[in-house]
Formats: structure tokens, sequence, C-alpha cells
DNA sequence: GATTGGACTTAGAACAGATTGG
DNA sequence: CCAATCTGTTCTAAGTCCAATC
């Protein structure tokens, strides 16, 4: 353990507790006291080699042409590298949507020189398929590309990495998470973005800020440039940030899930949801009382909180008209979001759920209610327009002012930890038998994270070859399902060497339950995403345990990279850690 | 209280690399 | 061994929440 903790010291703050050894115990404990500050500093050390810019752009080769009603035109590379970023996406139904079109065309312009601005005023009349083929052409050739010269690629990067990838942040080695700078290009938003296709511009040295300790090597900027600042702030984590055009907001180089920082408040945002399976129990009462409250305010903050437990709704907060999608959370709900059903298919008191949420995918969900929501929602929809806020008494400062009273740190999201981690929990001893072999085993570990997957809603496109691969599959299934009767047979025809051929009959069957269990699997996970649930909700040390309980490998519930985002839960947990 | 800016977590899609079965 | 497919990684947008400012 001690070499353990050697090979691995930025794991150390999470130990204090556990072991009882006490040189381990000094080791550990006076590591941690050394980590933890109290100021709110989250550093006293922070060296890094700054971040890595996008490669300048490369004009087209002259053969590559463009051309604007039916004519070759030759354009400036300011204007042509614009041009590449649409041709580059030419294939995708971005481009043939109005706004997408209008707001490229719009920011290319701008690009233009006054020759190109008169000349070049319809997009319809634009040509970029030479361009477009081109780089198709490209990706084909890098693709082809031989082995050597792949591998080549393959140590540049990885010589990169080891530069630019990592920090040392108080004696730690830290894996950096995107030391990249974004390129520029036109911009991509989720659903209906009044944004999209704008241009993004190129981020150069004179945007970057740098934060960095006074005492250590300050990154250089590339030669004849400079930084915008470099700043020496520990209260924060970041090392690189610059403010996006589009939006204008700060983007920040940040570490990697893997290191200290980062897993310590992870470990500290379940030990928050831990801290509401305390006391959920008292808030669950209290908002069902506040139902009844002559205050218009605390019913809609109650009837909201119902929904945010019931439902794992988001807190939703305000946006900007114009600026983003319009997308909406429980907050901001508008009455055209839900419909209210007396009675539905035999059950009283339906509420009929239909927004766009997150990233614009679709919450589509009908729950019977208690009839005193039922009757609250009425209420508030009353003399109401179809575009007015459900809860207009409300807000998420509002609400979280209020959750902050019933428990210390407790937040509306919150809220989606803890129920999707005490979900995962209950599932797993609910689906998890012990004569299961273990594909099946998986099988339940996964239909349990499924299960917290739907409650938060985490959607995925359907995978283009879906359809096909599950056609296979089943053909698959088929062929090994009848060698099995036919070896079967066989074997029972043929007693005298029986240990050979029982064994082969064995491997067939286990074979087959492995595909059905495949099978199943992927037909239930059609359209869920357990990835984010995974990695944001579900407390790592309840699959730890799990997979302690049911001496099942760590690898099979976590691939390499969650298992470095999640070392300090699977060092922690023992088989019977309860959420 | 309302608004804004800032820092951080959470999110699905796109892409790249690894695996697999014919 | 090679193409198809699957899996893991990268990318960066889009949320949450808090604190500063008015």
């Amino acid at each position: 353990m001690l070499l353990l903790l050697f090979l691995r010291p930025n794991l150390m703050f999470c130990f204090y507790p556990v072991y009882s050894n006490s040189l381990l115990d000094y080791l550990v404990n006076s590591r941690w006291e050394e980590e933890r500050y109290t100021d709110g500093s989250k550093w006293k050390f922070l060296e890094h080699k700054g971040p890595v810019f996008a490669p300048p752009y490369e004009p087209l080769p002259s053969q590559v042409k463009f051309f604007y009603d039916g004519k070759h035109m030759k354009l400036r590379p300011e204007a042509e590298e614009v041009a590449t970023f649409f041709a580059k996406m030419l294939d995708h139904e971005y481009t043939s949507k109005d706004i997408f079109r209008k707001n490229f065309f719009k920011d290319w312009r701008k690009e233009m020189s006054a020759e190109e601005k008169t000349k070049l005023t319809d997009l319809k009349k634009c040509d970029f398929t030479e361009m477009s083929d081109y780089f198709k052409a490209q990706s084909e050739a890098r693709k082809a590309m031989s082995k050597d010269a792949k591998l080549k690629i393959k140590e540049e990067n990885e010589r990169l990495l080891q530069l630019y990838g990592f920090c040392i942040m108080d004696n730690h080695r830290e894996r950096i998470a995107n030391f990249r700078i974004e390129p520029p290009g036109l911009f991509r938003g989720r659903g209906d973005h009044p944004k999209m296709g704008m241009l993004k511009r190129r981020i150069r040295p004179k945007d970057i800020i740098v934060n960095c300790s006074k005492d250590s090597k300050h990154p250089e900027p590339p030669p004849g440039t400079k930084w915008k600042e470099v700043r020496h702030d520990n209260k924060v984590t970041w090392l690189v940030s610059w403010t996006e055009n589009i939006q204008g907001s700060i983007k920040y180089i940040m570490l990697n899930p893997s290191s200290r920082i980062k897993g310590e408040k992870d470990w500290q945002k379940y030990e928050t949801a831990r801290q509401l399976k305390k006391c959920v129990d008292r808030i669950r009462t209290q908002y069902r009382e506040d139902w009844k409250s002559k205050e218009m305010r605390i019913r809609q903050r109650a009837v909201a909180l119902y929904f945010i437990d019931k439902l794992a709704l988001r807190a939703g907060n305000e946006k900007e008209e114009g600026e983003t999608a319009d997308t909406v959370g429980c907050c901001s709900l508008r009455v055209e979001h839900i419909k209210l059903y007396p009675e539905n298919d035999g059950q009283e008191f339906v509420v009929e759920f239909d927004f766009l949420g997150k990233d614009s995918i679709r919450y589509y969900n009908k729950v019977p209610v208690e009839k005193r929501v039922f009757k609250n929602l009425q209420l508030f929809m009353e003399n109401k327009d179809t575009d007015d806020d459900l809860f207009d008494r409300l807000n998420t400062s509002v609400l979280n002012k209020h959750l902050q009273e019933l428990m210390d740190g407790l937040t509306a999201k919150v809220f989606r930890t803890y129920n999707a981690s005490i979900t995962l929990q209950q599932q797993l001893k609910q689906l998890t038998s012990a004569e299961e072999n273990l594909p099946a085993k998986i099988l339940s570990y996964n239909r349990a994270n499924r299960a917290v997957a739907i409650l938060c809603n985490h959607q995925r496109a359907p995978p283009k070859t879906f359809e096909k691969s599950m056609q296979n599959l089943q053909l698959r299934l088929t062929c090994v399902f009848e060698y099995f009767l036919t070896s079967k047979a066989d074997a029972k025809v043929r007693r005298d060497e029986k240990s050979k051929k029982k064994k082969a009959v064995e491997r067939t069957e286990e074979q087959l339950m492995k595909l059905e269990v495949q099978a199943t699997d992927r037909e239930e996970n059609k359209q869920i995403a357990l990835g984010t649930s995974k990695l944001n909700y579900l407390d790592p040390r309840i699959s730890v345990a799990w997979c302690k309980k049911w001496s099942i490998p760590v690898e099979k519930i976590y691939n390499k990279t969650q298992r470095e985002k999640f070392a300090w839960a699977i060092d922690m947990a023992e088989d019977d850690f309860e959420f």
C-alpha cells in the first residue's frame, strides 16, 4: 500500500480516514493538511507551458477552384479561409439552414476585400464543391498513409502532449484537459441557435491570459508575440483563458478529471449529495406542507422543488432571449410546456411535460401528481398566456437561497446528483442476483445505469447504422444457436469422449448467452446515453463497492480514463460502501 | 432585488483509434 | 489481413451557481 501511495501521490488526499497504519496516517494527514487550503486558495505553485495554438491557415493549392455564378474566382487567403470552413461542412444539414447561411454570409463578407464584397453578393451562387472534394480527398489520403507516416504523427502528438499537456501544481505533475486552443471555424450551436454559422475567430497570443504562480517559470508566447496578460491568481484553477467572440464568454484551459483538484471537487459533490440523503425526508415533508401556503411564491417554490426532486429536472436559469436557443429548465418552464389532464388513461391528475432542455434535448413525460400539485398548477396557469412563465414568482436564485437554508451547500442540482446515485444503488440491489454469470451481472449494471439515464433524460441520436448492426448481431446469434443445437445433439450421441465434447458445447452455450445479453443491452440502449450519468451523476464508490461485492473486475465497468478519473473512489470504497 | 461577469460542471456529437469477424 | 464496426477520446457548447456591482 505504501508503494501505491508513492506511485500515485496525488491520491493521498482522500485516504485520511481509511488506514490505521500510523506512518501512513502521518503521511496522509500531513499531506491532506498541506493540500487543503482554508483561505479559498486552490494552489500555491503552478507552472505550465501555455497553450498550443491552432496551426496557421494554409492557402489552397491553385488547382482547387472556387466558383461564383459559374465563374472561377480566386479569393484572398482571408476570405478563402472562411470559405473553407463552409466547404468542410457542406455535407452537414447545418449548411442548408437559413439562419446558418445568413450568419455565415454576413461574417464571411467581413473578411472579404472591397472587390470581393462587390462581386460576391449571393451565397446561392457560390460553388464550394471543389474545395469540399479536396478536403475529402485529403482525409482519405490521411487514412491511407503508410504505417511509418502514421507513427511519425503519433510521435509528434506524444511530444506535444508531454511538453504542453502537463503542468506542475503543488508538487504534482498533472494532466491538462484541453491544452489546444480551439481552432477558428463556424459556430455550430445546438438546436435552433440564432447564432449558428457565425465565424468563430482565430485566437492569438494577444487574446490569451496566462495564469501561473509568480515563482514559476512563466510560459513563453510564440516568438514575436505577447500574451494579453500574465496573472497570478491562486483563487482559481484555470491556467489559460480567453474571451470568445460569439457570446462574449470566457473560455478556459483547466486540468484533467484525473487531477487532484478535480477529483477532490468531485468527491465533495458526492459528499454533499450524501448529506442530502440524511435530510431529504424532512425537506420533502416541508415542501408538501408548502403546497398549502397562503403565499403564492412559496407554493410555486414548493411545486418547482417537487418537480426537481421527483423528475430530476435542472434548475432552469433565465436566458437572454435571442442570444441562445430557446430551452428551459424547471424554474423557467412556461405555460406552453405543460398540459394538465384531470384524468388520463385511467390515472388521475396527470401532467404532461413537453419542452426542450439543455442542448435542445426534448423532455417528454406524462406523470400523475398529487391532487394538491395539480390544483396549484391550475392556479399558476390562470389568466396566463402560453408564453408566460409558469412560476412567475420564482427563479433559480430565490430557489437556491431557500435550499441553502434547508441544508448547507444545498442547491437545485444536488437533487439530480442525489436521485441519480440513490437510484443506481437501489437498482443494483434490486437487479443483481448471485446466480447470474458475469455478462448477466454486467447487463444488470447497465440496466441500473440506464434507469438513471432515463431519469436524467440523457438521450442520444440512435446510431446511424443501428438497425443494420442489430440485424447482424441477430444473425450471428442465430448461427451460434444452430451450431449449439447440433453440437449438443452430437455430444449426446457420442458419449465416449464426453469431456472434450461437453466442454465445447459449454463454450458455445456461454458464447450464446453472451450474444443474447449483448443484443438485449444494445436494443435497450438505442436512444439512451449512459456516459453522462456515469461520469457526472453516479457516485463512483457505489459502482466500486458493487464490483467488490460480486468480485467483478472494475475494468468491466470503467475504462482506463474513467478509472483515472475515479481513482479516488477505487482506492477508497470497500464492498460495504453505502451511498 | 436585478443584472452581469466569472468559474466551474455537464452535455451530446464528431472523430480517431482499436477490435473483430469474415 | 482488411474492412466494418465498435469503443474510447476529443471537442466545445450549454448549463449551474456564486459574487460583485448597481
